[in-house]
DNA sequence: AAGTGGTCTAGACCACCGG
DNA sequence: CGGTGGTCTAGACCACTTA
């Protein structure tokens, strides 16, 4: 488990590293600042600045764009198959959700979107997007895209809400078959100061293609999470290799 | 898609972007040096760097630590739960596998990889250790953590092949439910080196709880792939909420 | 208004890779 | 051994948050 390092900034990785173990911070739920940190350590900011990404980079602490550093929570452990509701999944382990609505309108769908939707470049679809907090922390930015066909009037409805339980309530609509890409992507500029993050930062971009009963392609998320604040867990049968 | 920004760095991220869009660097496969780059663009280093950076949270570039930056190939589309060989999901896709053997021991499990195995603490396993390439690119440190009551004599095998054939033709298992868990994290010391990364730098984490037929725990993975060279790609059955 | 993090300058030395 | 990237110094100004 030991380093073999003599960088200074590894030095203060490890010190602080083992100062927020100890709890130390917890308390105040954030870091000292940057200059009082770089005084503590005898080094120049710059340095100290590269410790504290080394630490954001292990999921351990976490910033707010201009506001400073913070210890991160654990991580919500999410099962993109699970078509369970964000706010019971979040209670389940012992988290508060939040939902908020940025905005929901009609919109002509990308050709990108349309191949995913099985729709074609310019057809109109509801797009929905949604701010997510975990403890008040914002950690995922979504934009959903519904085949209007499926949904008539939705867009009046309380979107604050789970969308599955509408769609089942409502519609008559229930989840069957699911495919979600996941990569590491920078987030997106309408995306970065919700999620209180540099524009660009990293995080990991989900993409969700959902599937009716009936096997038609009802909706399409993009889903942006936080970097740190997420543990994809999926149990399933195996698919035979081809 | 325009960004809002007057900061050199972006400008310099933009400049870079287009640049190897456009195929500039890929007859040589990679960039100019640091400092000619920051001459280029009237900066720093520092600022430079910061771009480059920004550049490879992007997924466009990559670094092999002392050797330069390089121009990133596409990431290679993975599925989990996709029980085929290595070498022959890279060659559907047009790549070109290898795998080299680190080394494969008797081990005793830890607490924690004990869980995962349904076996006791300090118990045996078989530890075989494994770099993949893809088009000769370190890109993934796998540890595979055998129970060897099932695999009785397989060390003396050659592991640089597939071990689910190996699982197949000598022992008549056959993988059967799986449960994976992804989390972006540090890669571990010993993988650094080996995949040309500075030590801590971040990574994809990904464990795989297989089972066979029977449903009895057979193996586990803990795999480490290079951040930018991975898209996961899943689609199954929905499961219900609960 | 004061203090924070975000960005930048203009250098420097070191460790390592490659010829 | 020359050139590369990796690390570091000691400042500075700006944009934003917070009080």
């Amino acid at each position: 488990m030991e380093q073999f390092t003599n960088k200074t900034a590894d030095i203060i990785c490890q010190a602080l590293s083992q100062r927020i173990r100890r709890g130390e911070f917890a308390a105040q739920g954030r870091l000292p600042g940057e200059r009082q940190l770089s005084e503590q350590f005898a080094t120049t900011r710059i340095t100290l600045r590269e410790a504290l990404g080394q630490l954001e980079a292990q999921g351990l602490i976490y910033r707010e764009l201009r506001r400073g550093w913070f210890i991160a929570p654990p991580r919500l452990v999410y099962n993109p198959l699970h078509r369970s509701h964000f706010h019971a999944m979040a209670q389940r382990q012992g988290r508060a959700a939040n939902t908020e609505v940025i905005d929901a309108h009609v919109a002509a769908v990308s050709h990108e979107l349309a191949d995913k939707l099985a729709m074609s470049e310019g057809e109109e679809v509801f797009r929905i997007r949604r701010l997510r907090r975990i403890d008040g922390r914002a950690v995922l930015y979504v934009e959903h895209y519904l085949n209007p066909r499926y949904f008539p009037g939705l867009l009046e409805l309380d979107l604050t809400q789970s969308l599955t339980d509408l769609y089942l309530t409502r519609y008559g609509i229930r989840y069957g078959r699911v495919r979600f890409t996941m990569l590491p992507g920078p987030v997106p500029p309408l995306a970065a100061p919700l999620l209180k993050v540099a524009a660009g930062s990293p995080a990991l971009f989900i993409t969700r293609i959902n599937r009716d009963q009936h096997d038609r392609i009802i909706d399409c998320d993009c889903e942006y999470w936080r970097y740190d604040a997420l543990c994809v867990d999926v149990e399933a049968q195996g698919v035979l290799g081809g």
